[in-house]
DNA sequence: CCAACTCACTGGCTTGAGCCAGTTCTGGCT
DNA sequence: AGCCAGAACTGGCTCAAGCCAGTGAGTTGG
């Protein structure tokens, strides 16, 4: 035997995709191009439209092109949109009055939106209730807000609170007031001190498709938030889901210089 | 017309997968639980096995099982494996004598193995070379090392650091000796200070689905860290490519508490 | 002038047939 | 008992044909 498996020649769907995706590669397709349709594809390399039809799934499952309905398949443009991390929580954006959200979106010449989805009081899905330190049916308000760029969704926001802590205050209510609900959550003596943000990255479920308006291919960005107060309790969780092609995530960090095995 | 688009029915591929998903999702298909054959599929919904394999290619897509040649089809396990972060830079690991990479494997009864797979001069990519402060060519000197647990490939990261700072330092050399690169770059007077990690995730080239032996429909992790020295400048910038389905960020940070604005 | 229609395009999805290539079971032969 | 070949399964991929549903441009009628 030479090698193992022959490798011989790939699948002709292969083939196909392999081209297209050497031709976006060197730039002689940019971004925004439109690709040859499935039947002159399927044509061009004597294959059947299925054939083509497949080698474009391929390049749209692998985040290279978008195929819309009726329309054709395109080069996807590379925008990273939106750039979050520690600093989303940081106080000194209060000078502006404005969230981080929003004052990340007004910088890009868009209009902000933040619809107010959803206040309900519920049982903690089991992430959330290990780190906010609460279980049982009905512990937790869930607050689930929809954020737009001129009307292009970009993150799904649910925050959990303690329910026994947060039920009779302005938390109940879809405007909370200045500084939001951390202005809230101050009024309750918890001051964010310390945050901790577990990232995941998956594809979405059908629902959020459907929401953040997903083409195929993009998997989504999934934060879990955790506040810390001054004391070291944690006192909110929130996760949000971002799609992924149009966030990044910033961390800076201090580098701890002490030795010592924790 | 009452509602747009007449909602109607799915296609049956669709509506197979809908029921496929629930199925999985209630647990009457549990993680490992093999599901009908494409054959069968196609039968017990009396459609063409093209259809019932498309219904599985989607939950494959939307991460949910995987699918084997000559096997069949399964739910995947969700196993998050590996969990790094800020404190992937910290000290304190040094009185372990191990890299935090090798600690998490060995606490999890495997075997870590690294393969430096080359050390070479090159062009920077644009945004290591902003990063870095470098530009043009061979001005970075590119270490790239492929990390295993038992055999099963977890991260690929690829090391830049600037060419005419260590092209005559062990740098050079695939084993850097004691506290790794970083303590071959302190010997050169850099001392990791502050750090920060630019965090996406996307799509996997086929090249990384070769080298991380990825299955469909997983998303990749991408973290750019910058280190930054005591005084605040860049020394060396790191890509790290993980599976997302096996790897969890975690960043824990102090939250600044000046309402000054930047 | 503009609205409405028509038609030629686009992809979405299905059918049913067939061949190929991995995997696993099974039964027969040593 | 043990091995080994083949049968019977699995998915991978293709073909050719067809109908449906968005899109957009060009035409037609008010």
């Amino acid at each position: 035997m030479t090698a193992s498996t022959t490798p011989g020649r790939r699948p002709p769907s292969q083939q196909i995709a392999d081209e297209l995706r050497q031709a976006i590669a060197d730039g002689s397709l940019g971004p925004g191009a439109r690709l040859p349709s499935e039947r002159a594809l399927a044509q061009e390399y004597k294959a059947a439209r299925n054939t083509a039809a497949r080698a474009l799934q391929l390049l749209e499952e692998q985040g290279l092109i978008t195929i819309e309905h009726g329309k054709g398949a395109f080069v996807r443009e590379r925008q990273r949109l939106f750039r979050f991390g520690n600093d989303r929580y940081s106080f000194r954006h209060r000078a502006t009055g404005l969230t981080p959200f929003r004052l990340e979106v007004t910088q890009q010449g868009k209009e902000p939106r933040v619809d107010v989805v959803g206040i309900t009081r519920e049982d903690p899905p089991e992430d959330v209730g290990e780190r906010l330190g609460v279980a049982g049916p009905g512990s937790v308000l869930h607050r689930e807000n929809h954020y737009f760029a001129d009307d292009e969704p970009v993150q799904i926001v649910s925050t959990f609170l303690r329910w026994d802590e947060v039920h009779d205050t302005p938390l109940m209510q879809p405007k909370t007031g200045k500084n939001g609900i951390y202005g809230r959550l101050e009024d309750l003596g918890h001051v964010m001190t310390t945050g901790r943000d577990e990232v995941t990255a998956r594809m979405p479920t059908p629902e959020e498709t459907e929401t953040l308006r997903l083409p195929a291919g993009v998997p989504v960005v999934e934060v879990l938030h955790t506040s810390f107060d001054q004391n070291g309790e944690p006192f909110e969780v929130t996760r949000y889901v971002h799609r992924a092609d149009r966030t990044g995530l910033v961390y800076d960090f201090p580098v701890d210089q002490t030795e010592e095995d924790a």
